[in-house]
DNA sequence: ACAGTGACTACACACGTGTGTAGCGTCTTG
DNA sequence: CAAGACGCTACACACGTGTGTAGTCACTGT
């Protein structure tokens, strides 16, 4: 279930200075975190993280590349089965992301990781196609569409982090957080927030507002 | 229904100066926004800026205490009844936000505007106080949690703006994009993605996982 | 044994940026 | 009319930070 684990041709420098990157840009931002914070908390000088990444942004590219591999070999477990629920794919994934999630949301926010979320789009895109087949009425949006923002959805709690935890009294890192926030999700995603009468209207109000 | 419309007391360089480092930091981030950057889209000098608000941080907090001020104002309005729909009102405020969306979405994540995101869950307990009463079944979690993730939930597509943008294929500021995603997000509102009973069997995977 | 390659360090430079200080013009107030 | 307050500017300083350069050490292949 948990998709770490370290690489093979891991444990090497390079990769030490690749998780105390992720873990800096995470906690403090891509501007707010320094190589020499880096460096130190990877325990090498300054100067290697240049001889192996070229510049800070050639660093960033490389947490990007980590982030973007560890997503897909998770892609990999849901796909072939293995994965736990059978509900919203992208909710597994989101709490199955573990370590990265942090840095997934920093990524998100600050304009890469655009393949990430993406790849995330294709998921609940699959996940919409199977779940369509349910359905009584026929959706007047796109599936992508759906996916799309069901995905920005579903990260939401991983990128306000720090507010939901406040809002639930509990740190979401913790078990207890974690379950609370499973329960949460399970009572929101099962009961619609609009009747369809209600839906039927303010569809209504909206084609009124623009005509076309 | 739009929240602007400029303070009394406003036109003064101090506002011009909090207009521009909203605009700023909303942009580029707290981090990378400069003084002299911000001082030269108000159209002053740099030292005007201290003078004015001390330091960078005071900057910042004014801008989070004016944007605090709006969202009052805007609750007051949807509270008073002018509300143009009667779904979820936390949707409605986000969209209603306008210009201050940008920078909402950057203090929530920045951490800052932890009074503003707080109020939204307020409102939105409101809300869900008297959809509750509509609701066959008893909610196993807290009101509060349930109105932190759904407002966390709300927020998510102005946070992550510009991938939802990428995924629509239109920009969001734009009538059409705004049009497509009050579209998507009515359907998502008004389809569960979990059935009642893949609710509860999830519900027991998960009292499985973790007795007690 | 020897050159070559790559991991790694120490040190210095240039630059942007937040902040501090001194000063100027103008408007209100007693 | 004098005097202080206030809006505002210009200039200089200190510091952190990304980046560049030179050099050391260990290992590998021939």
């Amino acid at each position: 279930m948990n998709a770490s684990g370290p690489d093979p041709e891991d444990l090497t420098a390079r990769a030490r200075i690749r998780d105390a990157a992720m873990r800096h840009f995470a906690e403090q931002g891509f501007e707010r975190a320094t190589i020499r914070g880096i460096a130190e908390t990877a325990g090498v000088s300054s100067g290697l993280v240049r001889h192996h990444f070229g510049s800070k942004q050639g660093l960033r590219e490389a947490c990007d590349a980590h982030l973007a591999k560890m997503i897909r070999r998770l892609n990999d477990e849901v796909r072939s089965g293995h994965a736990l629920d059978k509900a919203n794919p992208v909710a597994t994934a989101n709490a199955a992301m573990g370590p990265y999630q942090r840095y997934l949301a920093r990524a998100l926010v600050e304009g890469s990781a655009e393949t990430v979320f993406d790849q995330m789009v294709e998921l609940s895109e699959e996940w919409l196609a199977e779940a369509d087949e349910k359905r009584s009425d026929t959706p007047d949006v796109d599936r992508k569409a759906r996916a799309t923002v069901g995905t920005a959805m579903a990260l939401a709690v991983a990128v306000l982090h720090k507010h939901v935890s406040r809002g639930l009294g509990v740190d979401l890192n913790t078990p207890e957080g974690d379950l609370l926030l499973a329960r949460t999700l399970i009572d929101i995603y099962s009961h619609p927030m609009l009747s369809v009468e209600e839906a039927a209207e303010v569809r209504a109000a909206l084609d009124n507002l623009s005509p076309g």
